[in-house]
DNA sequence: TATTTTTTGTACCTTATCGCATAAAATAAA
DNA sequence: TTTATTTTATGCGATAAGGTACAAAAAATA
């Protein structure tokens, strides 16, 4: 147990509501201010504790890609049926992208490439995550494909980068408004013709 | 001729600047300063030629999507193979979302999804380039199958939401560093996979 | 109880920002 | 030449932003 004044503020909770502030309003618009209401903290006490805006927003993008890292573990990993791994994973992504209202799609694809190029981290973090889920879907292929299920005029490289074209149009249009059910048959038609 | 004094700026080229501006750094993060100088006026000027900063933006993505309209009838519509007018729409697609060092892939796709929530008139702008493509593949794609030119088993508006998911990972993709090469494999792929 | 350690919260500083008021400048028409 | 019209350009003013100094507060330890 530390030595000082307790904290006020519940950190993983403080984090939380910066998240859901930046997925509103990306990085560029969202004001100490704002985030410090957001987060039940004072602004020094914020920048003590996660320092400075750039910061608290890439530590947002963690927290946020951690949902869709558990989504690849849990669905597309331990389900043994490529196919039906690849529903309960967009079906998954589509619980985050449209849990919202109004929904807000994803956090990183909607707001990080904005800032991207003036922030260079914020570019290494998104290329980060889509490196990440191309080599997850890359693997789940081969090995859906070592084990018959799928043809082996799939190429699991490029095949992944269509999977994962298809996250993204879920995340986009889900924050344009797209309903869920449509986004659900968009989903599962791109497994359809893509895994064939 | 008009009566006034004439104006020192060129319309179309100070629009070009604000819009190369805006694709760089997203709408938040750029100020009317910044603003002035890519535009070569000041600031009263801009504002009395083009209004406040959102519908400088907005007449920003105008122009953009200009472009990408201007595919839609070249490529898409004036070539008779659907599957080199796909293909050749994907180039010209690509020599925008590369053509800046570094490549900055799509005005609207990039930057306009951050902004959304927050101004509402963006969020329209986006809902309707992404409407506009989906009705302008679906519509092809149904020729296409009338001209027996694809299978009677392809569906027309899912695999026109699927064609725009890809439009979308090569803007996604390109400003997230991808090779144009690169980028022109997953294209290629895609247009087999999907129109069989 | 006294001391140490950590967080809080007020207040502040510097800079940036948006939008506009205003006068000067430059041209066409009367 | 005079008048009317339009743009330019300086610069104002109010506000918002990011970041930090500093003293008070709250707890553990000695």
């Amino acid at each position: 147990m530390p030595r000082g004044r307790p904290r006020k503020f519940d950190e993983e909770a403080a984090l939380k509501g910066a998240m859901l502030l930046f997925w509103e309003k990306g990085l560029s618009a969202t004001s100490l201010d704002d985030l410090a209401q957001a987060m039940n903290m004072n602004r020094p006490s914020i920048y003590n504790a996660f320092g400075n805006k750039d910061e608290i927003y890439r530590k947002a993008l963690d927290k946020f890609c951690g949902q869709l890292d558990h989504g690849l573990e849990t669905a597309l990993e331990a389900i043994p049926s490529l196919h039906k791994g690849l529903e309960a994973f967009f079906d998954q992504a589509l619980e985050v992208y449209c849990g919202t209202h109004p929904a807000m799609g994803c956090l990183m694809i909607c707001t990080a490439p904005s800032e991207a190029l003036s922030h260079p981290e914020v570019g290494e973090d998104l290329r980060g995550l889509i490196s990440r889920l191309d080599n997850a879907f890359t693997q789940r292929l081969r090995r859906a494909q070592k084990e018959g299920e799928i043809s082996k005029d799939v190429q699991p490289e490029l095949t992944a980068s269509l999977l994962q074209a298809t996250l993204q149009t879920l995340a986009l249009r889900a924050r344009a408004g797209t309903s869920k059910q449509e986004l659900k048959k968009i989903a599962g038609y791109a497994v359809k013709r893509l895994i064939e």
